[in-house]
DNA sequence: CACAGCATTTGACCCACATCAAAGCTTTAC
DNA sequence: GTAAAGCTTTGATGTGGGTCAAATGCTGTG
């Protein structure tokens, strides 16, 4: 953690305090857009970093009164709704870089609950303060209306995932979506650790914890990734994304 | 293109070209916000109603570059991506004073393909024009990150149901969301016509058509909905909510 | 009106994944 | 360090809905 822990004395954030948008390492994936210095500024002015949480923490739940989308700066998160029937969908697991809570905003209230895998670190950056913003930078306001977007592209690509796609496939193109988002943080695209549990993992396929090991098992006596509990190194890309496209299985050595 | 152009030769528009945000019968259900007399006035200005479609006809296509969304007048839409392997997901099916197209913004093209489930009419509102009148009124720009949220947290019930709800309640649930849609609109919310084919609910509710067929007969038979053809009754309303929300199944006389 | 081309229904059978069960393994608490 | 409580894996068995097949019903077209 964070050696800073006691600058401050009148806020709850044990975090480094010179981080601005300016100088974070992340906003080329946070805002990937031309914003003027004095723009990037003007926005720096009203994100709030305040919000360390460690795991199992909520950021927000399901119902809470809507007032801010949120960035990861570090750690990882999982988004999920709550059934009827009390079982968990998890609808995203948001890493650094990545925006959060954009469902809250039709309603005026979180559609669903966020909670931190992992400690993690998040900027909170005040919705009405950045409508109030976009409407005065027009890059900005586009930057917004895209990243909702993508989470529009995101959720139904995920639709289709669920829909048209066998255990195996969805297994394979979860690491490879994990892996990729890694490589576009400058880390390893081969090697990396599964914040989440099986459980979690499950919840977001539609698929029961027993077959999600079983699947990954299998990706392992195969070869094609190396498996120790949370830590996953991706052997052989090139069969993994044959497992994640491929309708019929092929048949393999066992 | 002018709308005007069609009056004399185009008889297969059955629709009004007088029709303006103002007065549309639909403005409460596609601006739903208290928008002044001459923000409407300025919204009009920019939308096009040229663009009176028929059945398989397509609004736009996958790749196509983005340029507009659009909110649908009459007669209804599927929207819908085509996976790898040439299977189509159907992300959404769209009624008059629903809105569709914000997947392509994102990346500048449109992420999915829509096409018109029969004869419709709908209303083009070029994005970057939204876009500049967002920014100079500030109710329009909420209420359109409002529609985008409402998309975004549509799909995500989407997900849940296609994850964790069975066959029966995938189509109790469509059903129930086709009934609601049309009692916004003044319809009735107990007998309407399905526009689109068993395939489509299928390839939108990840089932086979088959299976979309069996449930129906089901429900038919035990006297929740009574069917003929496209045509729908909801007989039963507490029993047809029931089969939507129930994880095990309640057992019937057959 | 009759025929071609679809869409829908119905039945028989099968399989991928769920469920049930139990045994490691890992983490936390004291 | 040891016990308790989770996680994760592995195996045996069951089932909802997919697949295959065929009959029937619609729709449009000349």
């Amino acid at each position: 953690m964070d050696a800073k822990v006691h600058l401050a004395t009148d806020t709850a954030c044990h975090h480094d305090f010179k981080v601005n948008c300016s100088n974070c390492r992340l906003n080329t994936l946070c805002l990937p857009l031309a914003l003027e210095h004095k723009d990037i500024d003007a926005l720096d002015a009203i994100v709030q970093r305040s919000k360390p949480i460690h795991k199992n923490d909520y950021l927000f739940r399901e119902g809470d009164t809507f007032s801010a989308i949120y960035a990861v700066r570090s750690g990882a998160i999982k988004a999920f709704a709550t059934t009827d029937d009390g079982r968990e969908q998890v609808t995203g697991f948001y890493f650094p870089g990545e925006l959060l809570g954009m469902d809250g905003i039709s309603r005026n209230q979180h559609a669903s609950s966020a909670k931190a895998l992992e400690t993690a670190a998040v900027c909170e950056i005040p919705f009405d303060s950045l409508g109030d913003l976009s409407a005065r930078i027009p890059n900005l306001q586009r930057h917004f209306f895209q990243l909702m977007s993508r989470e529009i592209t995101e959720d139904q690509q995920l639709i289709t995932l669920l829909s048209k796609n066998s255990a195996d496939e969805r297994i394979a193109a979860l690491l490879l979506s994990i892996s990729s988002r890694n490589a576009r943080r400058q880390l390893s695209a081969s090697r990396f650790r599964l914040p989440m549990s099986r459980v979690d993992i499950g919840n977001y396929l539609g698929l029961t914890i027993e077959t999600v090991s079983r699947v990954i098992g299998r990706l392992q006596k195969r070869g094609v990734i190396h498996v120790d509990n949370k830590e996953v190194e991706i052997l052989d890309f090139a069969a993994l994304t044959d497992v994640a496209h491929t309708k019929m299985d092929q048949q393999e050595a066992s």
